[in-house]
DNA sequence: GACCTTTTCTTGAAAGTTTAACTAGATAGG
DNA sequence: CCTATCTAGTTAAACTTTCAAGAAAAGGTC
């Protein structure tokens, strides 16, 4: 008796499943839920909320553009358009880089900064209400350290050093 | 001496800072992932996988739009269009309620199961590689103690009865 | 039954994202 | 230097999601 050639595949236990599941809803409930308060607070989504807060804690509060997409994951071509827009609000605004005519940094505003420190206490409460206060310390720890194991896994970086980072 | 009536915002510790920005990679990291592996190999992205996963497992594979939706947590407009280009793709047709003349069934066709059974190896085993490959036994219940609650606090149920259960 | 409210679902436009193609500048090899 | 290749960033078009508005049936209430 030979077993199929292709290995069976391992369905998810029922616990697993339950996981999964379980996983699925509060990764999207919570980001609905912040995309709402900042739309609502801030008048942008929370990715491009996230993108100010990197701006923010850089030096000179700029960044290149590559740079930036790279450190919240999201690609190029996207972080060109979500620029765009912040610029059109004025919290944003593009340079171009003095070492390399190709790249442009983008620099947060005055109006940017003022923004982000008008909308980062709500955002913080909200983050809290959501995640922070309903865990025990452990749960905290724990979670920290599932996530950086999943998101280890899915780096690019290590293996495939010369790859795209994204894509 | 009276203590201002807006309390100060209680900022998030290293640690937590930590936590959360690890959960926004690993997160962004899995989805982009899995909507990757899916467009690939059942060209769609994760959110309509999962809708086609509801319905295989509803009775006779229908369902009401509003349980629908409710289940996968997406509002109904977004699963209105989602709905229409399934339909468009042959997985989905729509019955009309006969309960309920305002309702519509999302009915999963033939087709829409075959590409499931297609499919659904790869997918599992992108999960499984992704997240439950990674975790020891532990952290897996962890996660879902976690997961449920966060969930928890942002479900509408419960406090808000008859508030819409999303916006 | 007439009236008002709620629920179900759809629609169209605006906003955001993805994909692939493309420009321009940097880099490496000969 | 010249050419091939790579990298940084943008753009156009197709697709998806959100938001606000609306049609139609259901469910009270008098």
């Amino acid at each position: 008796m030979t077993t199929a050639s292709t290995s069976a595949t391992r369905w998810l236990t029922d616990e697993e499943q339950h996981v999964w599941r379980a996983y699925l809803h509060a990764t999207t409930l919570l980001e609905d839920h912040l995309d709402r308060q900042l739309q609502r607070d801030a008048g942008m989504p929370h990715i491009y909320y996230g993108l100010l807060v990197q701006l923010s804690q850089a030096p000179r509060r700029r960044m290149r553009m590559t740079e930036l997409a790279r450190n919240v994951k999201i690609t190029r071509s996207r972080l060109s358009h979500a620029i765009a827009r912040l610029e059109k609000n004025g919290w944003v605004r593009r340079e171009e880089c003095p070492s390399d005519k190709r790249g442009q940094n983008a620099v947060l505003t005055d109006d940017g900064y003022a923004m982000l420190s008008r909308s980062a206490p709500g955002h913080v409460d909200a983050v809290r209400q959501a995640m922070f206060d309903r865990l025990t310390p452990e749960q905290v720890r724990s979670l920290g350290d599932i996530m950086r194991v999943i998101a280890g896994g899915l780096e690019p970086e290590g293996t495939d050093a010369d790859l795209p980072w994204l894509r």
